[in-house]
DNA sequence: GGAGGCCATGTTATCGCTCACATGGCGCGG
DNA sequence: CCGCGCCATGTGAGCGATAACATGGCCTCC
């Protein structure tokens, strides 16, 4: 190639070999080859680790690539091998600790896998963000998307935006549209609920009362379904479950509520923030927790143990869930089969339930 | 089950049954253009809002760019273009408050300057992970990165591998190395910790005692030496801080400790989680907040009005830290001068810290 | 009314990499 | 001792976009 001819914008003039960095350009693997005296197709193999590279060819070449502070391009490699490296993670936009947990445990299943991540996360109206998002996602390229903590308008969206990728869902929809690609893996949130209230009527309460989540949310949805299965299952009435936010905020306000019309023998909150407002509700108007109302959390956040009582709660298997995950995904793109997954949810006792 | 045949990794075979599509290759440009009768340049045009296109020619490649469902391909754009539209984010693998929101407002911002985050962990040990994660990046092509909560460790490899490109500490780096293009932009932990440390002298204590974070923290170190210059300033005695972990666990343990070794009249807590796990160490031992001892936190996490009691704490106000950490890369990028950019902190004062 | 000049559009050359194939050595079996 | 085949390496052709320049048409201004 022409080492100096003219015509040549951006000619690295003598590009500074020490700490000069003339930032013109980043060194191409042509750099790297004419430096090492080899083909770019030789430092090619050398960067992929491609077996029939003689030993001595391949130190060469790595000396040139630590000299030059070569780094491969990856949009460029993405630009032929149609592999970008990068997953699509949809995530709710809050701090809540569940989604919270998940991304981490995808992120690191993801790294494992050899995938970077790009985030997305969903804000008000749901729909709009979520088609820009996955249409930004798209458009860079991603082999997979991975959508946490899913509602109902998420799944419409994506339904709609019809991705040429693999979908997968960090959740329990149960109504999945029948699109190919699009599957779920699971934590067996209605178990885990039906566990809770299964614990609370064995700790005596007559009836349980279910502060419920948001329920376009699935996981929400799930919690009230197993919590009334359980009800069901034992024969007590099933009061109607109040529908609120995620907050302690909001478990506050329905904690007041209930103080002024009446306390219920035992509560199954749909996570533990709303428990925490739940009980500072409580405390303000003289009612003690477990004694005159018995309480289950579901997340088993990391304070969780520290409330006040402790809070008897649901813990999720995050990790797991982010694990399969990325096996659910790394399945679809080899173009085996995939099949959902759900994982266990298990009940900690802790003093908010227990009598004593 | 390997649905090609040997030797062909990724061959479209019909492994793609249910809805059509073929999946053997995107549109492109060229696709377009052959559709609508231009030249692929005139889509190009089309797609970036280049004002001289006739508007019937516009109607037509906006036609067909629907009907072929085309994305622009932006691995080959960022190739001739050398911008990717990415940024990276260094981020503590934690489910803590404050690096989560901290990420949020940073996505935020970054979605609103036509950016996407791409997302690396970091997990122990800190210096391997940080190394392998900014190397993704930068072959990935990032124009800038930002690091959420910065350690020494952090700010060590950052400074080793030289990036390229700009970097933004958020959070309180004192001490940046002197390259080029590393600033930070924090919230004022110093005059936080301070206000702090007033409020408890204030409300009558002879003396706070600070339960610290992990000192390779920045934000850790800053927090103390803001808590240290109030009680100088106050002239009043400085105890030795207790250096923990962050965590409610930690906080616990030390709450114990505490009520073996004898209480201070008043307790400066790192953040929310650490005074969470200390007064429930206290309650299990009839210590009770504010009456015996008094106590302030750090973060003013989503729970912490409903704690027990509500805990007085210092907000920090991360959606500001975003959008500065958003504007000085963004400055950065543009060669525009960068400067060091504080926010404030806000002390609330709930019952924790509050006698009577 | 001819010379600019500004549209709207097309043509060609890269960007940095991988893929498919070509090419020379060299060992080895017949 | 020839030819086959397998190394190790090189050559050339794109991938899908943007950039830079080229090209006619039409309008304007002196």
């Amino acid at each position: 190639m022409t080492a100096a001819g003219e015509g040549a914008p951006g000619r690295p003039t003598d590009t500074e070999a020490a700490a000069g960095r003339t930032s013109a350009r980043p060194p191409s693997m042509a750099d790297v080859a004419q430096l090492a005296g080899v083909s770019h197709q030789t430092v090619s193999r050398v960067v992929n680790d491609h077996p029939s590279v003689l030993p001595a060819t391949r130190e060469r070449v790595l000396a040139a690539i630590a000299r030059l502070g070569y780094r491969r391009n990856d949009a460029a490699r993405a630009l032929v091998t149609r592999r970008s490296g990068v997953l699509g993670v949809l995530t709710p936009g809050g701090t809540a600790y569940g989604p919270t947990s998940t991304f981490l445990a995808l992120e690191d299943a993801a790294r494992e896998a050899g995938y970077v991540l790009v985030v997305g996360t969903l804000r008000l109206p749901h729909e709009d963000s979520t088609a820009a998002a996955l249409n930004r996602f798209l458009g860079l390229g991603v082999e997979g998307i991975a959508v946490i903590a899913p509602t109902e308008q998420v799944l419409r969206v994506v339904g709609e935006i019809d991705a040429p990728v693999p979908v997968v869902m960090l959740s329990s929809a149960t109504r999945l549209p029948d699109r190919r690609l699009v599957g779920g893996v699971a934590v067996a949130q209605r178990e885990g609920a039906a566990a809770a209230t299964r614990h609370l009527l064995a700790g005596g309460a007559s009836e349980v009362l279910h502060v419920a989540g948001p329920q376009d949310w699935f996981d929400a949805q799930e919690r009230v379904r197993g919590w009334r299965e359980a009800c069901q299952a034992a024969g007590v009435s099933v009061p109607a479950p109040v529908e609120t936010g995620w907050s302690a905020r909001d478990g506050y306000q329905v904690g007041l509520r209930l103080v002024r019309e009446g306390l219920p023998p035992a509560v199954f909150a749909a996570n533990d923030q709303l428990a925490l407002g739940l009980m500072h509700a409580w405390r303000e108007h003289g009612v003690r927790v477990p004694d005159d109302v018995l309480l289950v959390g579901f997340d088993d956040e990391p304070g969780a143990a520290h409330y006040a009582p402790p809070l008897t709660t649901v813990r999720q298997d995050f990790a797991g869930l982010g694990a399969a995950a990325m096996r659910y995904l790394a399945e679809a793109l080899e173009g085996r089969p995939t099949r959902r997954r759900a994982l266990a949810a298990e009940l900690v006792v802790r003093s908010s339930s227990v009598r004593g």
